[in-house]
DNA sequence: AATGAATGAGGGTTCATTCAT
DNA sequence: TATGAATGAACCCTCATTCAT
């Protein structure tokens, strides 16, 4: 019974990212999502108070999913260098596969919510933690030279957001790209 | 007269930058927007037919004014180093002059209009061409090794974006961080 | 079985008192009413057709209950001023043990459903004739003097509802209100 | 324009009534108000910022209205008996002229608003002070007995209501009824 | 018989746009 | 030309009612 509950408010997640992503927050209709999700109009209303925690909870979501799969693609990998492509690897791989979360992720930032700006910012620190301390790992185990871990983990993520959003909106073959931007980066921050 | 009509078409212009920066293009009203500009509601209309042209001329009126500014501050400089750290520096500073206009155009993507869209892919495509060009004369010049001056470009702009947004949000001092990008970027694409 | 039915349909109807008098028609909620008789929502459209069929049973139900303590207050008394003055009082004890009912009954008149209004125009009509009788029969037992039975009665009633709201409303100590004022009554249509 | 604009507030006032006192607030819908004020939905809320407002401000009104003429038709008048009876001729005929409004007033009560509820029982209270003083004036000039002036003035209100009341559900002559019971509350209070 | 998840009609409210002044 | 009062389409949300379990 609970299962099936959850699995309903699953179904209005899913089909809230649908719609959300095409329409964008202000112009999707609660309608919309209702028929998307093959369910009455009051029955999202059944799950969710309002539109705005209904995309609140869907962009908690999508970002969940992320991280798992983030989680999932680079736990156990031991050598930086290593990790890092694994990460510019999955990246594009995400966008490509959950293409309509991504743009969701990229498009409708800040507007609708306080709270979802805050996740974002947290998420966004997290990840820049993790990746900063591959850096450092990398930097004892004398791969990578003294570069601040902090800030070269900055500048990785933003070639990789860049790639990915290449891959989103472009219809080329990024992994040719990210290949020369990594090795731009990795000689940016190698020894010698 | 038509000098008087222009200068009231840019109030509006600049009114509108300051309400829909602050509330984006949702939650603007046009009411607050006239209040602003100082003008009646109905007035808006003579200037602009509709809420989402007003928007489209002033998201092209504020890059109008971002490339202007960045020709000012590229144009003379001869090294490619110091073109690239002068590019930097400069969107630091924007970011810092004309938060609003910058917040606008990192938070209002796609959203409202596929011409806008398309007008933001294409001056992102122009200012990337431009960078590229300085770095193939870095790598003519010697100064810099033979790598894919476009992806070298799209890596660049990817830093020099996440410094300009750190600068958005954050109140620290990001002039230190943009010279450690810069650092592990310049040695990226060095020779030796 | 049936007895079980009968005990159940009146747990609703008191409920529903509960309910109706704390919100008023609109705004009590079905589920509200569910909730404070300790059923489930469909449960109610077992005993009930709809909520303004409810509403009008129970309706029926807290005026029926008033009036069965009319009758018991009454009966078997002989002199007409007593009888009067034990209505008064019984009225203002009513109001103190059912002040629900009455406020549901003094506050939700016309609205919602005509049948009621009628019920209620009947209800007052039967106590009206009621008390003219008890009048006549002090008219002719030299008790009163000689005025309109339905004049008195209709005076005398109007007297009694507004000790009784006073009571309700107010925290005061109305017996004495109602002594005063059946003594101007008592005045005005005894003998000398 | 000022003016206008007033004419403007007070048609929709009107239109609300004539609405409200038919339909009752939860059934009013805010269409057909506008419809019946001849103007459109939006311009409703120009005027008063939401439903439950109108209604207060009409309530306020209508009572407004009603007190204007009370004192319009008692103001003047030296004799004690003669103001009270000039009262119930008053009220009858208000009754009659304004039927909606008096409908209104008596049967959409507390429900709604809370404030709407203490400006009634105000309204009532200062009515009640008025009669009362009436009532001391009889008093101190030899027409009445030392009656309770409070009381005096609670009894004679409720009558007042009732015979209303009937005038505004029955077609009969109420005048004749008024006069009965004056009679009675006259006999009630005078001297010998 | 009892339930409560699902439904969708209905209505209050907003606000871009119009147009008479 | 400039205005802002008037408009009504659009949309979120509520809740009485239904019906599969």
């Amino acid at each position: 019974m609970a299962v099936k509950e959850e699995a309903r408010k699953e179904d209005i997640l899913k089909a809230s990212i649908r719609v959300f992503s095409k329409e964008g927050f202000y112009n999707a209709r609660m309608e919309d999502i209702a028929v998307a999700a093959g369910v009455g109009k009051g029955t999202i209303y059944e799950y969710f108070p309002s539109k705005k925690v209904l995309f609140q909870e869907m962009m908690r979501y999508a970002v969940e999913m992320y991280i798992a799969e983030v989680e999932r693609h680079i736990t156990g990998i031991k050598d930086a260098k290593e990790v890092l492509s694994s990460f510019m690897r999955f990246n594009i791989d995400f966008m490509r596969e959950h293409a309509e979360i991504a743009k969701m992720v990229i498009s409708q930032p800040n507007e609708v919510n306080e709270e979802i700006m805050e996740m974002f910012m947290n998420v966004r620190h997290r990840i820049e933690e993790a990746i900063a301390s591959v850096i450092i790992g990398g930097i004892s185990s004398g791969s990578f030279r003294k570069i601040k871990p902090r800030i070269a983990a900055m500048a990785f993520l933003a070639m990789v957001s860049r790639v990915a959003a290449a891959t989103l909106y472009n219809c080329e073959h990024e992994e040719y790209n990210a290949v020369e931007m990594l090795d731009i980066f990795f000689h940016g921050i190698s020894m010698v």
